[in-house]
DNA sequence: AAATGGCAAATAATCGATATTTTCCGCAGG
DNA sequence: CCTGCGGAAAATATCGATTATTTGCCATTT
């Protein structure tokens, strides 16, 4: 079994639910804002109140929801300040990963990039649908040997609220075709040559781009 | 009603619960690496079950508590790994957050911060217990005006996880008096007087000087 | 003596029901 | 016409009990 696996039926009904409302949140299935009835949630996931109510407390530690004593649970609102923040915040602390993920790179590092890279790639070419998690995966093992789970750990979770706005700008998957390949790929060139500066300005400008082109459409497509 | 205010009795069971919980966990009432039996904080608590389960769920966030699926709840271990990482990441992000406070500073938050060291200063004069809180309000108040609400969270979090080991070190409230009075009116007057680069060379010295000496002896505190 | 298998106790997770709180709506008074 | 005040309805929070899982122990086997 592999912690990066998501999509199994296993685990307590906490875990289920846990996976299940993470994914409806950052797809967009639930709205930013929207309010978040234990009743209607506990009959659309088949399970009891309980669960439920744990999983939304957990959901609340990776900031997808927001947590009202006495009056329940809604999404995390989205706006494009919020977004901006989330870019911003990405850039800063992933140039630290990046580098000491670079500085402490080893064989068997190198070689998981290549591999994430080569899946990833894979997936896109075949429109899997599994793509979206595979980037996830290349982008955080780039960052992997960074000797700071507590930066990579704010580092994923970055990522996935950054996720949620592309779902939400619609079109999760279209990347407007600026040439995203050919900017991972230079990443992934950059950081198996350990060149640090190189491959953090790669992906900084990997990021500022997205993020760029999203803003605009973050912007009316959730009209804020 | 405020915001900071950590000392009240009221809110909802689960509020209680986990103010209380996490006063027991920083200051070292509940050992690192302890389990938490529902039962047994039901008791100590005087409260039902679920509140504490929530309550837990909600110290994983601030990464207090560790929980493993289907067998419950303890709490974090501690290291000088993850001091030092602790330590590390303060200084990256409370940089970032102080330049981008001082960028935006008002004359309110002037005032807040004057106010925030004289309550710290009278507080640590009089040995008042609130200090360890108007200490954090001081530091917090330093970054307040950055407009990153999520980098501000990500340093109050570091902050309590920093607190901590204070405390596990023994003497929470012991400087070994290095003139730390010294050390955070220099501060004060540095972003007082919008230096920033100076403010935050000060904020560093004074998280370098304190983790350099906890350092010693958190590794013998609690023997690892 | 060490390993294995399988009870029994302990503990965690979940459920269903109750108590508490908020929300919503209509009505009286200004 | 707006504002504020009940009071029902809805939703949340909490409890007590039940179910599922893990852990510890001891007999049995090799």
């Amino acid at each position: 079994m592999n912690a990066l696996d998501l999509s199994t039926e296993d685990g307590s009904a906490t875990q289920r639910a846990y996976r299940r409302l993470r994914h409806m949140i950052v797809t967009g299935d639930l709205r930013p804002g929207e309010k978040l009835k234990i009743e209607v949630l506990r009959k659309r996931l088949d399970t009891g109140a309980s669960p439920i109510r744990e999983a939304l407390s957990l959901l609340t530690s990776d900031k997808l929801v927001d947590r009202i004593d006495q009056r329940g649970f809604r999404t995390a609102e989205v706006s494009v300040r919020n977004f901006k923040e989330i870019l911003l915040l990405r850039c800063t602390l992933e140039d630290v990963a990046l580098r000491q993920s670079i500085a402490h790179a080893t064989q068997e590092w190198e070689e998981n990039i290549v591999l994430a890279h080569h899946r990833m790639q894979r997936a896109k070419a075949t429109g899997l649908a599994a793509f979206e998690d595979l980037h996830k995966v290349f982008h955080m093992t780039l960052l992997s040997e960074a000797p700071s789970p507590i930066l990579l750990q704010f580092c994923s979770q970055l990522y996935d609220l950054n996720i949620r706005y592309r779902y939400l700008a619609g079109s999760g998957l279209n990347y407007q075709d600026r040439d995203v390949n050919e900017e991972h790929t230079g990443i992934l060139d950059a950081a198996v040559a350990r060149d640090a500066d190189l491959a953090s300005e790669r992906l900084m400008s990997h990021y500022t781009l997205t993020g760029a082109y999203l803003s605009g459409l973050v912007g009316e497509a959730a009209n804020l």
